[in-house]
DNA sequence: TTGTACGCGTTATCAG
DNA sequence: CTGATAACGCGTACAA
């Protein structure tokens, strides 16, 4: 019946098949505006659309709209438990919402979240979520700060997920707090000689946890910890706990700032032969997926990851004011085998 | 100097900046047909771009060439390691070809690939990568085959990862074959009572590789394994372990048609103060990314995931003769701690 | 080499 | 309630 009509079934198609105008048609299907289109011609027009098998075409409604259904979110590694874990959250909140995600992944390159953003805006995304944790450099800011802008003049809304850098819409994770709860808890179990296996400098989540640590350690009455730099992956936490073996240094508890660092430190104690936590003890920060997965069992701050995603596109979708809002998440606390009481 | 301009800026506002015509700052941006814009207009026309901020708006130009620069990626479930590492390849290779990628998550639902689908030929995608395994389901196949049709019709491309079921281009897992070289292996350390965590019977990935699996033991001269049914899943593997336990049958060795199903069997046994590889050998398949800090070490059958994702989308960077191509990927199976060789 | 003008598929405005 | 018709921004034959 299709006959051999050359291109896609246009909508045109659909209306002719139907017997009705193009601009009732068209009505029929998005007559959200006071719906007016009687339900005669509706019922003809849907037949004939599924007759033909009638998808609209997105990017022709873009135009007519001049914004889409599409969201972009940007993260920094999608294969990083974290992100994906963030990403599944989004995902299912923008099915809910029929809304589809365009993904970009940076690699940990700062910078290509400006290209993602530019390219996001030529689409025409309705937002943007940036979910990876903002850097500490001014100039890099400042052209965000600029790409956010020109995203939102052309009419669409940007989330961040983390702190809260930019005017817009913010899921606040609470690094700070959840890393010095840690550190209270942690000297409360006798603990104090501690090492921080600390992100890279410019990174404000690492940075933020490993201030909150030091600064609930300060409140206990102990000194600064012994920090060790490293990149904010798996094998960035190796090696900086490779390197702290090294070094010799005595300390009875470290604090991974987050958990895919903390459990490449499991590693690195592994291959040095040193047992957790009889030699040493071992914290995280997260509550990754695959942490239950661990032995022995990781102390961690949880960041509900998919309720953080979800949350993200709840702020999109809800967007209307101008006003920037703000949603805090806070870590909880959760002690494992990794970080028996001393003694 | 931008003034107040309402909207977005526009390919015209370009044109008048640098006072030339619409049609030759279209050109300057995109004059791939024989590149015929004197140097000295595309530069003009690139500063007046740069310095409106200009972005092309996507909807428009998809218009006017009649396909797009996104790439649709449907997984299963985003959050699990193997199709997390398949999408970073994705992401990657699609960087370097400057697409855009739009990602799907079926949430382990067939049927939401149709919708997806549907959905991404609205988009006027330019082509769609199905990252999982096919399932066994005859309606279900022939409405794929439809939605499949109904998109190259309109003009986009689709590359299957996994099994050949579609008359498309096809990333094709050697799913059988690993598991049987598997078998083998471990059929020459010395194994001889084997069970088999299986996935959904309709999910092709996990009946393949028991059927695989079991083939190699039967060349070895060993009879058909134990069977327990799991989902594709850590817990779902947990369940099946601890169905197995439960069972108290004999067996000296375990496979897990994939890694994360091993993972929560391991779980299980641990749960159960059985040690591993004392009192169990257990193998998994797929060599996700998280396994190496699983201990002891499991021995598995790797997959190049990110490869594979990243030769999805050459597929797709490369089509235009109509013949479905298809690309093997071997399994290279991995012995580790978790098998090792008996007495 | 550059400019003019048309068409892409929808939505939305304005008459009937 | 329904039907013409003008945008929407860009690519590209066609003309100059």
């Amino acid at each position: 019946m299709t006959e051999h009509e050359s291109g896609p079934v246009t909508l045109m198609d659909v209306a002719n098949e139907a017997g009705v105008s193009l601009a009732t048609a068209s009505r029929a299907f998005n007559g959200s505006m006071t719906r007016k289109v009687s339900e005669d011609l509706r019922e003809r027009v849907f037949i004939a659309a599924k007759k033909l098998n009638y998808s609209a075409n997105a990017p022709a409604q873009a135009m007519a709209r001049g914004h889409t259904n599409v969201v972009g979110l940007i993260v920094h590694d999608i294969a990083d438990p974290y992100f994906s874990s963030i990403a599944a959250g989004v995902m299912k909140a923008a099915e809910e919402h029929r809304l589809l995600v365009t993904l970009g992944s940076t690699m940990r390159r700062p910078e290509r979240e400006l290209e993602y953003l530019a390219a996001l805006r030529g689409q025409r995304s309705r937002a943007v979520i940036l979910a990876g944790s903002r850097v500490d450099d001014t100039r890099l800011l400042a052209a965000l700060r600029e790409e956010v802008e020109a995203f939102e003049r052309s009419g669409g809304r940007v989330v961040v997920i983390s702190q809260q850098k930019l005017a817009v819409d913010t899921v606040i994770l609470e690094n700070r707090r959840g890393a010095r709860d840690l550190a209270t808890e942690l000297a409360g179990l006798g603990y104090r000689r501690f090492a921080v296996l600390a992100g890279p400098e410019r990174l404000l989540t690492a940075r933020d946890r490993l201030q909150g640590f030091s600064s609930g350690l300060s409140k206990a009455g102990i000194g600064a910890p012994l920090v060790v730099q490293g990149e904010f992956t798996r094998d960035g936490g190796y090696a900086a706990m490779t390197q702290l073996l090294d070094a010799k240094a005595t300390v009875d508890c470290v604090f991974a700032v987050n958990d895919v660092m903390a459990v490449g430190a499991m590693a690195a104690c592994r291959d040095r032969g040193l047992r957790l936590p009889r030699d040493l003890a071992l914290a995280g920060f997260d509550d990754i997926a695959t942490l239950r997965d661990q032995t022995p069992g990781l102390t961690t701050v949880r960041l509900p990851l998919e309720q953080v995603g979800a949350l993200a596109l709840e702020l999109v979708v809800t967007a209307d004011g101008p006003t920037p809002r703000q949603r805090r998440i806070r870590g909880e606390v959760i002690m494992r085998a990794s970080t028996p009481a001393k003694r």
